[in-house]
DNA sequence: GCAAAAGTGTTAATCTTACACCCATGC
DNA sequence: GCATGGGTGTAAGATTAACACTTTTGC
């Protein structure tokens, strides 16, 4: 058995060295009881008119997760953001620029909070169940993070990076049935989110509500960071 | 706003064609009670005499999910195996030849069945539970995977993959009982295992066991594949 | 006073957990 | 006949699901 060098090894496969890698962001937000992403136009000829992720390639001495947080602030001014990587998608034809591999991360921001600085392009909201088709594989992508941060958010409070700091129990209940796309029972809903105490009473109120105006809530600390948290029950396949 | 032609954006970026991508596998198997891992002696004389994963760099023209079951067919003469993706590593310098982005996938195959033609290279099975380090970052990607797996066999069926055809039960939850690394009743377990309804009684026995022998089973037809089948109760988080 | 949402408990059904005895087989 | 695991049921506790009325505010 012959050992290679690194070096050597490396001279060997030059002619793989022919990829190239990006990230690609989904940036979800929520206004007005609707989840939205922020997407581009896409600057390419072939996708005019399209919208995209927010991506770009990785740079040569770049760490892959740090990556989407460049492309973030770069876009849109932002930063200290919640991130998580979701899939890796490179079948063959799937840029027209030649071959490129692309790992998809999905994000959570607080619309009205964050306020955006759109940079020289056309950076826009969208609601996601509008969207019907973007350009490349994004609308892949788009799906299989949406079905990501559904699990998520089942299992982890990551929900209230898209929340502002102080927020009704309305308001999130609203949300997570914007993300699930489905009804919740409001009494079983404020018991349930009780239980898990992720939550402090701020002992303050809505204001500007056009009927009886409910407690203002804000995250525990120890929450809003990516946070595994305790696992209460994580067996629960088999007695 | 001036829209480029792929053509033309891709030479203006082609210093960035100067990262390499791989695929490493986590091939998992299944023997005397304990879940193993199939590992190759790593060729690079930075990792001399380290064990690292089946990897290779993916081809120019490849599909990055093709690109494991090559690997796998390549390194162990395996065919229809079970594969899944699970993340994607890009630090810095977790490759000593150069920038290598690694997407791992996870894989389980049957140890007995599935005889293995072990190619030019010393690839051998190793326990799980008795890997401290590996080469590169495997160790992270091997504990990555792991974690996925035991997300995966609450969910899903796809433990089976790692059984012969024809199985007991007690083989079933000894193989449970391997991968999470807990204990479980047996009671109980085979209630839970008859409501999931992925078995087929085969009115055959054991044979050659020291005890009372016991029923065999094999799994439903429609669960073999990737199968992501009826998810009932998806919505367990809230009323 | 009307519209809109806040706030709050009980019950039935389901699921989970803990636990023990007799049975069939190989040796 | 002894060791080993096969096979089986029940009861208590926890969780989930369904459901309605009074209160507070803005208009």
């Amino acid at each position: 058995m012959n050992l290679k060098t690194a070096e050597v090894e490396k001279s060997s496969h030059l002619d793989y060295f022919n990829i190239a890698i990006s990230v690609d962001c989904v940036i979800f937000g929520y206004d007005k009881k609707e989840l939205e992403i922020l997407l581009i136009k896409s600057d390419l000829k072939e996708f005019e008119g399209m919208w995209s992720l927010l991506g770009d390639l990785i740079k040569p001495n770049e760490d892959i997760e740090s990556a989407p947080y460049r492309v973030l602030k770069e876009r849109t001014g932002l930063e200290d953001v919640y991130l998580e990587q979701v899939h890796t998608f490179g079948s063959l034809n799937r840029h027209p620029s030649g071959r490129v591999i692309t790992t998809a991360y999905y994000s959570l921001i607080d619309i009205n909070h964050h306020k955006l600085q759109l940079t020289h392009n056309e950076v826009h909201w969208h609601k996601v169940g509008d969207i019907k088709k973007l350009a490349f594989d994004h609308k892949l992508i788009l799906d299989t993070c949406l079905q990501r941060l559904r699990q998520q958010v089942m299992e982890k409070p990551v929900i209230f990076n898209l929340l502002p700091e102080k927020f009704s129990l309305r308001e999130l209940q609203d949300l997570y049935q914007a993300i699930l796309g489905i009804q919740l029972d409001r009494r079983n809903f404020r018991k349930k989110i009780a239980l898990k105490e992720w939550l402090v009473d701020l002992d303050e109120m809505e204001d500007n509500v056009p009927h009886r105006p409910g407690k203002l809530y804000k995250v525990k600390l120890d929450l809003k960071p990516k946070s595994a948290k305790k696992k209460k029950k994580l067996i629960a396949f088999v007695s």
